[in-house]
DNA sequence: CGAATGACCAAGC
DNA sequence: GGCTTGGCCATTC
C-alpha cells in the first residue's frame, strides 16, 4: 500500500486545518458548501487547494461530505469516497442531477 | 529555501 | 458537456 506523506491531522499543522475543520462544521444538515468558498472564509482566497488537502484528513467529526467543489459536483474519486459522500448527502435530502451537480443556488451554505 | 503534492478554480477549445 | 492548461496556496520532505 502506498503511503501517504503525513496526514495533516498527524502533525501539528492545526492552524490553517483547524479552521477549515471549525468552518466546515458549522455547515448545516442538507446544504454544501465549496472549497473555494471556505479558503475565502478563511482569509485564503487562493487556497482552495490547500482545503482540498486539509479534508484529506478530516476528523470523524468533521462532516466533509457536504463540501463540493465550484461546480457542484463531488470532487472525490469513485475510489477514494465518492459513493460515500454522494449518499450522504442524499441522505440529507441534497438532490442530484443528471450528472451528479448538485444545485449550488438551492443547497449552497451562506449562498452569495 | 527549493521541489513536489493535492478531495481546486477559471478560462479556452 | 468534456478535456487541457496555467495559476494559487499551505504543507511536507
Amino acid at each position: 500500500m502506498k503511503r501517504i506523506r503525513a496526514s495533516p491531522r498527524s502533525s501539528a499543522s492545526q492552524s490553517f486545518f483547524s479552521r477549515v475543520y471549525a468552518l466546515v462544521r458549522q455547515v448545516p444538515r442538507g446544504r454544501v458548501v465549496t472549497y473555494g468558498q471556505i479558503a475565502r472564509a478563511l482569509g485564503a482566497p487562493g487556497a482552495a487547494r490547500t482545503v482540498g488537502w486539509a479534508m484529506r484528513g478530516s476528523p470523524a467529526s468533521v462532516p466533509w461530505h457536504r463540501v463540493v467543489n465550484a461546480r457542484g459536483e463531488i470532487s472525490l474519486r469513485p475510489t477514494t469516497g465518492y459513493h460515500e459522500q454522494r449518499a450522504r448527502l442524499k441522505a440529507e435530502g441534497v438532490r442530484f442531477d443528471r450528472a451528479g451537480k448538485i444545485d449550488l443556488e438551492k443547497y449552497g451554505w451562506k449562498r452569495v
